[in-house]
DNA sequence: CCGATGACATTTG
DNA sequence: TCAAATGCCATCG
């Protein structure tokens, strides 16, 4: 053996480089109701295609009196985040069912189903 | 500077 | 279809 994977842990995000969470933040906030826009998604229309994750650790890092309706933010699985909290999710979800989309107890969504149409 | 981790995505078996 | 591996970039110790 030689080389292999590693687990996870825990990390404590503090503030990204302003520029890239102020486009990503403008970008979530583009996101209309009842529409559902991934990482990936969201990341390419920042300008990052190639930055999913670092979305993430802007979201994350997101205050609490937020306006930004960072819960329309999933991913490509079509699951909201919340990676071992779910019940925040559960807030979460209830919010995006307020919104018109049909989300499980589990966080499960169809993605394709209201796929936010990106235009310039 | 190096190693490890991460609200992800994509490809391969 | 699911599970595992790999890739990409940024931040932390």
């Amino acid at each position: 053996m030689s080389e292999r994977p590693k687990p996870a842990k825990r990390v404590e995000p503090e503030v990204l480089p302003p520029d890239f969470r102020t486009v990503v933040l403008a970008v979530v906030a583009r996101i209309p109701k009842g529409k559902l826009a991934s990482y990936g998604q969201v990341a390419a229309l920042a300008g990052f295609p190639q930055r999913p994750r670092q979305v993430g650790m802007v979201l994350s890092g997101l205050p609490e009196g937020t306006k930004l309706p960072w819960h329309r933010v999933v991913n490509t699985r079509g699951y909201v985040p919340s990676r071992g909290r779910w019940w925040g999710a559960f807030e979460q979800i209830g919010r995006l069912r307020d919104e018109g989309i049909a989300v499980d107890d589990l966080g499960n969504l169809d993605l394709e189903a209201h796929r936010w149409s990106p235009r310039s």
